[in-house]
RNA sequence: UCAGUCGGCCGGACGGCCGCUCCUGCUACGGUCGAAAGGCUGCGGGAGAGGAAAGUCCGGGCUCCAUCGACAUACGGUGCCGGAUAACACCCGGCGGGGGCGACCCCAGGGACAGUGCCACAGAGAACGAACCGCCCUCCACAGCAGCGCAAGCUGGGACGGAGGGUAAGGGUGAAAAGGUGCGGUAAGAGCGCACCGCGGGUCCGGCAACGGAAACGGCAUGGCAAACCACACCGGGAGCAAGACCGAAUAGGGACGGCAACGCGGGUUCGUUCGUGCAAGCGAAAACACCGCAGGGCGAUGUCAGGCUCGCCGUCCGGGUAGGUUGCUCGAGGCAACGUGCAAACGUUGUCCCAGAGGAAUGGCCGUCACGUAUCGUCUCGCGAAAGCGGGGCGGUGCCCUACAAAACCCGGCUUACAGGCCGGCUGAUAUC
């Protein structure tokens, strides 16, 4: 399993399906090649300081380390977009909710958010993180 | 003991399970991702956030652009003195002013006879020095009053009023009103005179200096604001690790070479092109070019038709350069200790240590035990009290917070701001005891 580091790889996945819950949104995007799992994070800044923001990352890490491999599907992007519940949520708990956010994925047909408009583009979710930091 | 003040320090501890990043040794030299550069992947050992890592407010190192040595202009900054430093607006020691009983704290603390400007409201007046009230003098007018007179009236005096002048003591306004207090003096007053205090320029003494002190002299002159413009002195080239260096795709575009195909026909009017002629408008001509039409080549998964787009195509190599990768990247004005110099900031010598290097960003996640704090309950005990009860201390249980502020991002020196709780030391004041 690797790490998701690339911009571009970011912006694909945010196109891709997504499952909410009280800690964390999930997004995920099956790619073509053979390659192996990977997962990245998002926290915004509009979550909190450096140090809180630092936190939720660390605990949604934790979450993908504790998961079965089995609950994802092989050669997939993830994106775990971090909420500011994640800081004080019961970590069982929270790992029940990416469990099913997974669960809810794996049943949505393979492609529903992937035609957009052409001429709108994206919201990019995650550009307000790379600058100033 | 209480209250205060200054300085320094810590900023949970131990353990379990599962992980992350870097360094290093060994093994392998394979596997895997990628077009490439390069990345990832095994086992052992070691290291891994802060006092502010923060805000990015100053000062440097380093890098590039420039050549910026000097001077000038513009802009920005600094502004009591001395020291310290790589440097500073910081720091240290002084001086001056202000506050506090005191320890101690605070100060944008140079220039207002270079010039310009501003001083709201209130007030008479706010800057080439002011007369509102009041006080005083003179004159005018005249009520009541006094004297004389039978009376008309005359004389004296002069409230209120008017005119002219003197006056800065008093009232009032203001942030600020033109030295202060006292005595003399005067019509009333006034540095008008005198004493003391203040102030001023010079002299002497002390101090490196800021500045302090002394005696004599001068009747007193320079209102405030430079955090208004400004003048003066000194300092500053610009941009920043997203600096910079190396490697380097895809796509588009540039250059060189090679191969293949093609370089065909007609028009070429006119405001094209070329040629002739003419001063010129123009006129005439040509077809290697532009342009137009046809033909031909290429492109859409393929074939045919219609239509469209395009005008050489393909290959190899070269150079620039984007994404991306590597580097810069941590041994440094370094930490600690001792000794020495100095009131101190700090500096020197010796010894010793190696102490994060990430990059969508590692240093963590989940627990357990303990400590600390706090709330509450139980119990024991001490003091006061007749009792109820109040106050203090110890032990135990339970709950809560289970820690605050906050996370390196090239590196240092400072400043500023945030911060639960705690520890140590110096000093000051009050109280008690000896």
């Amino acid at each position: 399993m690797d790490r998701l580091r690339q911009r571009a790889d970011f912006l694909a996945v945010a196109n891709g399906a997504r499952a909410g819950s009280a800690a964390f949104v999930v997004q995920s995007r099956h790619r073509d090649d053979d390659g192996p799992i990977r997962v990245g994070f998002t926290v915004t800044k509009k979550n909190g300081t450096a140090t809180e923001r630092n936190r939720i990352r660390r605990r949604l890490r934790e979450l993908v380390k504790r998961l079965d491999v089995i609950s994802m599907r092989p050669h997939s992007d993830y994106v775990l977009v971090g909420r500011r519940d994640a800081l004080t949520r019961d970590f069982a708990t929270m790992l029940d909710d990416l469990r099913s956010a997974l669960d809810r994925l794996k049943r949505q047909p393979k492609m529903p958010r992937a035609k957009m408009p052409r001429d709108k583009t994206p919201r990019d979710r995650t550009a307000s993180r790379k600058p100033t930091e």
